[in-house]
DNA sequence: TTGTAAGCGTTATCAG
DNA sequence: CTGATAACGCTTACAA
């Protein structure tokens, strides 16, 4: 069984008695074609199951309506609501999400993007990690567009979509100073990606301002286990900060398991802690974390947007920058 | 600019001397080529920046190399973890995912099979959600494969992946007894998949063959807040449960913070709880759950490793069942 | 091992 | 509005 295959417009035409560029344009958005050729061609195609082939009409088209969704941790939880926007928003605008796992290697993101090529993808949306200059300049000859998430580096060509750190760092500060915190912490993962590294930098510059020094810790990946080990780190020193400023969220999480756990710490009396992101988890009971949302659905918004949008256009305009809200939660204490 | 598109392996041919037929064996492995056509094809592929062109050898092949991810909720915590196991393995395994997101519309899982039709997918992993049967028998007629997750369902033709959950519930019963529980209670979403209804009815039966009557409430979606909602009902009620065993983690991560913030109870001592999942906040040190963990790993595997299976073996064994493994915290009181 | 030629299922062009 | 015909870029007999 099941040799039989797909069913071709050929076959529909055959069907429906007429011929197959009827059957073709009748599938063709705004193309001139009768309502009674319509109906008997849709009348035809319903009865057999045809459906039109992508592929094929992607070879003619040079258009296939993927667009390539490149990603890191994919089960991480902003990364995932990234990627959940991103495919729901991509569907609105009639094209189909192809997603490709970096975690593997490090090379992976180019990798990823020959793929992209090779399925002759409309565009390719990076939502983690850096592509090589010279396979950058080789999608984007071909024709394949660009977006670079949460990417502050001065890459040419692509798209870029990234949030005031530095914005959201003086924010921050100004709160935990309201808060009475007199000794501060940038708690951060060892990964150094442009955004982790524009908040840490971001958040010393504005205390560097004030005369305050902050101190500051790096270790592992960006994970609620390294927010754990950071906390043993930053909690065991003589001068133990009483305002920390995490990375992420759910390094923030892992810190303030810890610091209540393993330190019987009272957030926010004793602690104050902020956060980045603002993952479905920082609002849970046990965390209700202050924090800067970085809004998906804004994102996604900008980067679909950006797709739909002609060549001369897309270049004249090469990167927003978006600003994240701060969400006020408990974890700091009120000014 | 950019209006050179792509490059073709007529082109690379005649650069390199060659017929192109030269070019398309060097690409197919296993192809009879000569190592210095071999090298001179390489050579002049790699200078023009030569991709071969998925869509057409997939159109010719009939066989795309795609394999579609059909999903909703790809932000929550299993959801995300599948869906990037998933592409992990079949990147592997050589294919690519397409990943459709279902979360909008309801009859969205068949529009997404359309989809994979169009595209001519090779095979459609069903994460969520239940395809209607005619379109099922199209897919299947087209030689499109099928794999239902976590889907008890009698549906015909599919290959399916689900947990033993009766066997679960048992387990997870011995535990609550051994712990001392008198009053037991199921906290279920309102969604009522099979996968969900498995371990409500499970843990009813089972609890009836001990003589004891399980309190069931049903309420909203799977997630978070629910939880809390289910605890605010089964908290205050007369017969107050001591051991409540949830859906699923999400909800019982909601249940225990209004266990504990609401109700003021101590897990585990006045309250034991349990889940399902095994999520990566199940192991945070807030929740420390007892749960059962279904491995995302050897559900992808399972899943690609069929598709990479003959016809004939493919319909000859039409399901799995997986065991959940019971993953031991601190949620319930020690035996 | 190589080149030639015939498709694969579309869409776009161009007469009618 | 409709139908033939020529691409699109590739793979795969078939013949050399």
């Amino acid at each position: 069984m099941a040799e039989k295959e797909f069913v071709s417009a050929q076959e529909v035409a055959r069907r429906a008695g007429v011929s197959r560029s009827a059957v073709s344009r009748t599938f063709t958005p705004g193309a001139s074609v009768s309502a009674e050729t319509r109906r008997k061609v849709l009348a035809a195609a319903e009865e057999l199951g045809y459906h039109v082939n992508h592929l094929a009409r992607g070879l003619m088209r040079n258009e296939s309506g993927i667009v390539c969704l490149i990603a890191s941790e994919v089960a991480t939880p902003y990364r995932s609501a990234l990627v959940s926007a991103m495919t729901q928003k991509l569907q609105d605008a009639g094209k189909i999400a192809m997603l490709v796992n970096t975690d593997r290697s490090d090379g992976s993101v180019d990798a990823a993007l020959r793929q992209a090529i090779s399925y002759r993808a409309d565009a390719s949306i990076i939502l983690s990690g850096l592509p090589d200059k010279s396979i950058v300049k080789l999608c984007l000859k071909n024709g394949l567009r660009l977006v670079l998430i949460n990417r502050d580096d001065d890459q040419e060509g692509p798209f870029r979509i990234s949030f005031d750190n530095d914005e959201a760092a003086r924010r921050i500060l100004t709160a935990f100073l309201r808060a009475g915190c007199r000794r501060l912490a940038f708690a951060n993962s060892a990964a150094m990606t442009p955004s982790l590294m524009a908040r840490e930098t971001g958040f010393i510059k504005a205390a560097e301002a004030e005369g305050i020094e902050v101190i500051v810790e790096r270790y592992g990946n960006t994970s609620y286990s390294t927010g754990r080990m950071l906390a043993q780190r930053l909690l065991t020193r003589a001068d133990r900060p009483d305002g920390v400023f995490c990375a992420n969220d759910l390094i923030a999480c892992g810190f303030m398991d810890a610091a209540r756990q393993q330190f019987s710490l009272s957030i926010p009396d004793q602690l104050s802690v902020a956060g980045f992101d603002n993952i479905e988890q920082a609002g849970w009971g046990s965390y209700d974390l202050t924090t800067f949302s970085q809004p998906v659905d804004a994102i996604a918004d900008c980067a679909v947007d950006w797709l739909g949008v002609t060549q001369q256009v897309a270049l004249a305009d090469p990167s927003v920058t978006l600003h994240a809200d701060l969400v006020w939660r408990s974890s700091i204490r009120g000014g």
